[in-house]
DNA sequence: TTGTACGCGTTATCAT
DNA sequence: ATGATAACGCGTACAA
């Protein structure tokens, strides 16, 4: 089965390539009859247009580059899925790549995407991103992006969000409700916005409800594994007697927290109850189940690319678009890890 | 920032864009001042080659296909993880799309891609993929292929898989080896050559210790869910007598397994051991901890995708090519949940 | 109703 | 050392 063109057809049939390509398209300016003919045989050639050619006149590769920061954690898959959803339904190609949260990546990426003359780019900014120069270099270039979960107010774009700050208040406010008035906060680094607004929603939540922030029971993780959250663990161990809940910002830091309180004696939630963030699928494993943020990464993923698309037909069409900001609800998913009632 | 091409750079230096062209692929017959003068140049445009009309001209669009059956499973992220990895390296882009383990979006992705004319595909087939024709049409269109995990010998492409047979072998020689001698199996069902494999070397390993193959014992799940495993672990409750390890194809009903039977009293691995495949990271978290058949995805990705662009610069240099099939090895990471040591 | 001619951006060949 | 030309495959304005 060889590739055949335009031209072949053209050829066998003794009639020119513009009319096979008119044919083709179902211009009116062609008889019914030939047009007949030249899908016939199409048909039977098995012949499809190639798209790279089509791409160079038509100045659109129909390709989306998906930038994740890494492919690890189940969220990223999530939004993934959501993703390659629209993209199908919209007729889109996914490039996937990742930055492995590292900023000189997330840059080359970038770079490599533009270069292949993507019609657009999903990004999740790095946790070490920390300039966005680049990222506002390829806005400059015309080329839509839409920022995904990780963003920054320094880039003009249109965003996919969850409101991290609200999310960190519902999550306090539950461990605040059933009974825990000593709540510790886990958290990583502060470079990330969603680490800041977390942080924020968790204070402010506390000072609603009367209730002294302390500095001594915030804890900063090197990193989001299960075994930081082990290593955490020991460190809270030394404060239990100030400490009768935890926020805790990523779900495997939370299961590693659990692991080991329960090697260490502590009861959950009885003496501490925990929550985590993310609704990743351990947490219906861990012994007692954890109570999370529930962060609906599918539908990040479906809007991102929606919006994303909108955008690259706007500007096909030499419409105007303006930038939006969407934030996807966030839900807490009560488990056994938080369910004491307390009075 | 607008898009330059050749012709502004030839315009604005008052040569011809064939020069151009030469000066910036650094040919010998240009001279070392035009060189510098067309390089200066570009470097100020931050010119950069348009890869669309690059592919047109090359005829290689430097873009792979990725088709998983699903997005679900971990093991399929560290598959992409290991193609990423590689294609990198290799100035490749990577196209990710999910057939759902369905046989008529495997064949339409597979179609899509074609279409795209990509250089080469990566595809794991589905399970619910029972005829070939698809994947044959497109090797005879000439579009290199490489199966991964789940392959076929009704296609002749290059492979990579794990040994299941073994795997399964290895597996049920550690449930002997602790003191199961009636060992249940867990499975889905017979379209994969996966399950059947590993069907076969249980019940070889099995003979080849004179333990007699029980047919009642042997359970086929509906899907590979932990609710699934659940429903499994009723089952075998109720052969409970009958029953002292339980080979199960997959971690998740593994896991399902555990959790019911935990609630039913029975005592892992004391009285029932167990054992999964594929290290999910679900493993080390379970009550006990999961010995599991660890089956390296991401050496399955690095493996697959190397072949793959092997034979692509093998076709691109029409060199002859010869298939291999790469056999990826497993491990056996033995954990909490089959750690009794009876005799 | 059909065909001619050109352009998309690149590179290879052949003249100059 | 440089340039004119053609070609990759497609779509479309314009001419016939």
């Amino acid at each position: 089965m060889e590739k055949h063109s335009l031209k072949t057809i053209a050829q066998k049939l003794g009639i020119s390539v513009a009319t096979v390509s008119k044919a083709l398209n179902d211009y009116k300016d062609i008889s019914a009859a030939t047009k007949k003919k030249v899908k016939d045989l199409a048909e039977e050639l098995n012949f499809v247009p190639d798209s790279v050619a089509k791409s160079l006149r038509a100045k659109q590769s129909r390709l989306i580059g998906f930038i994740a920061p890494d492919l690890l954690h189940h969220f990223f898959f999530n939004i993934l899925s959501g993703v390659l959803k629209v993209a199908q339904e919209k007729d889109y190609y996914v490039i996937v790549a990742s930055s492995e949260d590292n900023m000189e990546n997330e840059i080359r990426q970038l770079h490599l995407l533009v270069n292949k003359r993507v019609d657009g780019i999903l990004l999740a900014l790095s946790d070490n991103t920390l300039d966005y120069g680049h990222v506002n270099n390829v806005l400059q270039n015309d080329t839509p992006l839409v920022l995904y979960d990780k963003v920054s107010k320094a880039v003009k774009c249109s965003k996919v969000v969850i409101n991290d700050r609200k999310a960190a208040q519902m999550a306090t406010q539950h461990l605040i409700d059933i009974g825990c008035h000593k709540i510790a906060e886990v958290r990583g680094h502060f470079n990330a916005l969603t680490a800041i607004d977390r942080f924020i929603g968790y204070r402010n939540t506390l000072r609603d409800n009367g209730i002294p922030y302390k500095r001594e029971i915030v804890f900063e993780a090197n990193g989001p594994t299960i075994n930081d959250g082990i290593a955490i663990a020991d460190r809270i161990f030394e404060h239990k007697d100030n400490i009768n809940g935890i926020l805790c910002h990523n779900d495997l830091l939370a299961i590693g927290i659990i692991i080991r309180l329960n090697e260490l004696g502590v009861k959950i939630p009885e003496e501490i109850a925990i929550l985590g963030f993310s609704d990743s699928p351990y947490t219906k494993i861990t012994q007692p189940s954890l109570t999370t943020i529930k962060q609906h990464g599918h539908e990040i993923g479906r809007k991102a690319c929606e919006i994303l698309i909108e955008e690259i037909e706007a500007k096909v069409e030499k419409r105007p678009f303006k930038l939006k900001t969407i934030e996807v609800p966030i839900e807490l998913i009560k488990r056994k890890s938080t369910s004491k009632s307390l009075t």
